[in-house]
DNA sequence: TGTCATTATGCTTTCGTATGCATGGAGGGT
DNA sequence: ACCCTCCATGCATACGAAAGCATAATGACA
């Protein structure tokens, strides 16, 4: 019932591979067959079937992304620029969460024949990377990396985007400093906590054991850590949260609580979303330029596909820190 | 280089066709030989090719999400129920945006060989769901229709949440009421307005034209749609958005310009995303069951392929009117 | 012990495209 | 006029799984 390659040659008087070589623009076809079997094409409304090219071939030219979370505002700014360089680059995305255990997932990314993966929520202790490294399946780490790091990266460098905030958050006269970590068991958590600490450090200050709190990248997990941080006896007049998703919890928690931002405690987050910088929110964070890393993914993905022994790339994204509302003169009460 | 069920057959000591049917718990394969097979395919790590057996069965198990914009908040609410839903159901979801051309979408959906489409952002006068329809690919509509509408549809029956927001704005005492409205090319924008002005009228109010703004779903339409509602004369003194997306955008204008909500002006959104019970954002909003929404999409286009013949199925959610912050008494200088 | 039904399995072909190899034909050089 | 070269195209087959059909093995029954 579908149209193929043999009904464009019968239409267009040649034969099938003809056709194939034809629509791929094969230098050996001739323009005026090339032409012929366009016309066939546009007449008949042949599409090539995506499954015989995929068997012939061995390339489907999907890519997996791979995610934990799809409701979370952070995936979101991930997705769209990634889906829409791929498929500038040719290639389909597709979405994979992670619901099932791990060997699972590594063997559906098989089974739905990508040609490539793009890891966006790798734990450093994750068993995935190798499972596609002993599979021959390529695949680049986005944002966050696995302790098996030999492969194909875009990472964020937070240590200059800490400092400056640092560096502000003393000068408004901030000495109580609080944190809302990331899962410990993550690159981004591990590599903030240290830029945080070092920044910190630098500047005189350092993060007490009863102001740090730790969960899920997740609005929730900003929400109750702030409830708890705030709920202390002498609590923190600042407090840095793992990402902005996270820092939207913690407005959340100040505000149930009546507590003033920045008036009684200020927030800071990371990552720059465009929520933001919107007038209602407002809110100081630690800036990089995440679509771009986003399409950097997938042209690094594309590349390691086409080009299998190109040289492993790292490609770093410096920090900087956007002042806004949401930071301001440590509370005099402190 | 690949494990191919014909690997699986030699170790197991059958045929290849033995394996297939094992493996899809074919009744005709005894037990003994199953467990055969599957010892044989955990030995080798033996997956399925997605190609060979799309090719084979004509089927692929996968449905098409097409959307416009996946920055969207809305969007991103979509597709998490719809994705997961789909997983249970045995299908994988592939997202399609439409920047192309309607042509070059519904070829890429054919080429890309979906068993199904959910079509999340048709205009009216779309000729997608035409096209789909003579290249026999089953769709189903989510929340906005076209004028072709003899497919399967959840929609949303906006009358009884604008009804109800309608009399509490009465009883609140506005009367100069502004509404920002979606592209008037789509079934949505056309149901709520349609149910706002007979909510309104019912109230003994209605919607002057000079009160009334439309554009795109998005946050950029309320801002600029608010800036310019406000900056007149005599300003509407209750704001009814498009979604929440747009409603997002009017808060951000007001607090721009400096008018308080709801002291100065009250802004009522539509979907109750789950930002919109936010501490800091507490719109006050038209609500529905959404997440049942897409799921209930995600079953109803794997009914269509599995029964083609079943019944078309139009399945409505009601509205409910959430009051939150964002209304309040209208505002005594009016 | 022969026949038949039944069950389990194998054989063969198919799906649509891509590709290595074979071949036909045109053109140029001697 | 013949041979060689080169270009354009066709032929045959491969990719991996699924399904129709054929058949071997098993058991029941007369």
């Amino acid at each position: 019932m579908a149209i193929t390659s043999r009904d464009v040659a019968r239409l267009a008087g040649v034969s099938q591979p003809t056709v194939s070589r034809a629509l791929r623009d094969d230098p050996r076809v001739s323009e005026m067959t090339k032409a012929k079997v366009r016309a066939a094409v546009d007449r008949l409304g042949y599409v090539p079937s995506e499954a015989g090219r995929a068997l012939s071939s061995g390339r489907t030219r999907r890519i997996g992304l791979l995610v934990t979370d799809l409701e979370n505002q952070f995936y979101a700014h991930i997705i769209a620029p990634a889906h829409l360089q791929l498929e500038q680059l040719g290639y389909q995305l597709m979405l994979h969460t992670e619901t099932a255990d791990n060997e699972t997932i590594v063997e559906r990314l098989i089974a739905n024949g990508v040609d490539g993966v793009i890891l966006a929520t790798t734990t450093v202790d994750s068993v995935v990377p190798l499972r596609l490294r002993d599979r021959g399946l390529p695949f680049v780490y986005f944002n966050r990396t696995a302790s098996f790091a030999d492969a194909d990266a875009t990472v964020v460098e937070p240590a200059s985007g800490f400092a400056a905030a640092a560096s502000r958050a003393v000068a408004l006269g901030h000495s109580r400093i609080g944190a809302i970590l990331g899962p410990s068991n993550t690159s981004t958590a591990q590599s903030r906590e240290v830029a945080l600490r070092a920044a910190l450090a630098a500047n005189g200050l350092d993060l007490s054991p009863h102001n740090i709190r730790r969960g899920p990248f997740d609005t929730r997990t900003g929400d109750d850590a702030t409830t708890s941080l705030l709920g202390q006896l002498s609590p923190p007049t600042l407090i840095f949260c793992a990402n902005d998703v996270v820092s939207y919890g913690a407005l959340n928690a100040a505000r149930r609580l009546g507590a003033a931002v920045p008036g009684d405690v200020s927030i800071i987050g990371f990552d720059d979303l465009p929520a933001a910088s919107w007038p209602i929110i407002e809110l100081s964070t630690i800036a990089y330029d995440l679509t771009t890393m986003a399409r950097e993914a997938a042209r690094l993905i594309a590349r390691r596909i086409e080009q299998p022994d190109a040289p492993v790339l790292h490609v770093k994204y410096e920090t900087s820190f956007v002042e806004r509302r949401t930071l301001a003169l440590a509370s005099p009460s402190a």
